[in-house]
DNA sequence: ATGAAGTTTCAATTTGTTCTGAAATCGATA
DNA sequence: TATCGATTTCAGAACAAATTGAAACTTCAT
């Protein structure tokens, strides 16, 4: 058992427990990233386990994390998997430490690549995919009714170039080797 | 009751029902765009009702599209409202009717910029109003440990700088008229 | 006013997701 | 290879979200 700083605040508006403001503000910062993170559908504890690394800006161990967000072991291993899937955590060993240790990368931007990189391969590239045969499916046999067999492909066709467009954009600018997320809004900011 | 071709597939591999080639694609198109609305946040019930209006590109009214979709009435109800608040669904009469019909946006970058709005306004204003919080308690009072401090309150800012930079540059792109977004890809993709 | 058609609301329920905790597994060490 | 600390897995518990269905409400025509 603890009797270190925990007890997080679960929802943006309970950070009044801590007693150092150091700690409270970091609690609020988890709680506010838990809170975007739940509704873009990231499950509440794997962003505010995030956002735990992210505001210490040192390495952490499981049992740290444990302690800090009073989660359960099982719960703390899974979220670290995921992500570090998602490149935005990642693994190190301590020197003389047999346990690992977990950091967050600190870069808001390369945070945000790393994001967006993720959720295309996952989201955006299935997605591409499945209109495809979405499109194919149409005028497998039987054509009924041609008019609308062609405005309905057109619609197919518009949505499919857009989303096209977008993940060719993020690979240049997000992809590994890519100029970065941050050179792309300079560029934009810049031409008003 | 109807005995039209309804029965839409609820997940992205089961669009194998349908007779018509047509009716089928749309289907397949209905169930992977509820998928990728369920992985971004989005409740499936609502992205498939706007998936249906997109892709059958005229109005619709509330009971077809329960019939069509096999959903409640309620549940069309609240559905609706929610696409209407965000903009890219509208509620349109129909002459000599009585009852309201709603059609989807068709342009695909108005409707993009329509939803990166929506979600704006609900989601990334109130994290940066919530982040200026943060800050603020932080050195409330007792600032304990100095370099601490002052190392917490860098991560602060740049996550800050870094959202309130798109929160603008989003303002610029895709404030009110329709062609923002399309012209800021365009650019984009121009300069390589 | 009254009734018919249409829409919204909301409590109860169903459905789906996340978390827990203990057991199994891993892997470094001696 | 036996041991010990650390990690992962997974079935069930706890929780959260979405859906239903029926009643209440609104609106329009007469």
């Amino acid at each position: 058992m603890s009797l270190s700083p925990a007890n997080p605040p679960r929802s943006a508006d309970e950070a009044i427990l801590a007693k150092d403001p150091l700690d409270r503000s970091k609690d609020a910062f988890i709680a506010h990233w838990a809170d975007m993170g739940s509704s873009w559908g990231v499950p509440r504890s794997v962003a505010e386990v995030h956002a735990l690394l992210f505001i210490e800006g040192r390495p952490l161990c499981a049992e740290d994390i444990m302690e800090r967000l009073q989660v359960s072991r099982g719960s703390v291993s899974t979220t670290l998997r995921t992500l570090a899937d998602w490149g935005i955590v990642t693994r190190s060993r301590q020197r003389g430490e047999r346990k690992e240790f977990f950091e967050a990368e600190q870069d808001v931007w390369n945070l945000l690549s790393l994001i967006v990189r993720a959720r295309k391969r996952r989201e955006l590239e299935p997605l591409l995919a499945a209109l495809e045969d979405t499109k194919a499916v149409a005028d497998e046999d039987a054509p009924a009714d041609p008019v609308a067999l062609k405005a309905h492909l057109a619609r197919l066709d518009s949505m499919h170039d857009a989303l096209r467009r977008l993940d060719r954009l993020s690979d240049r600018f997000i992809g590994r080797g890519g100029k970065g997320l941050d050179v792309a809004v300079r560029l934009l900011s810049s031409l008003l």
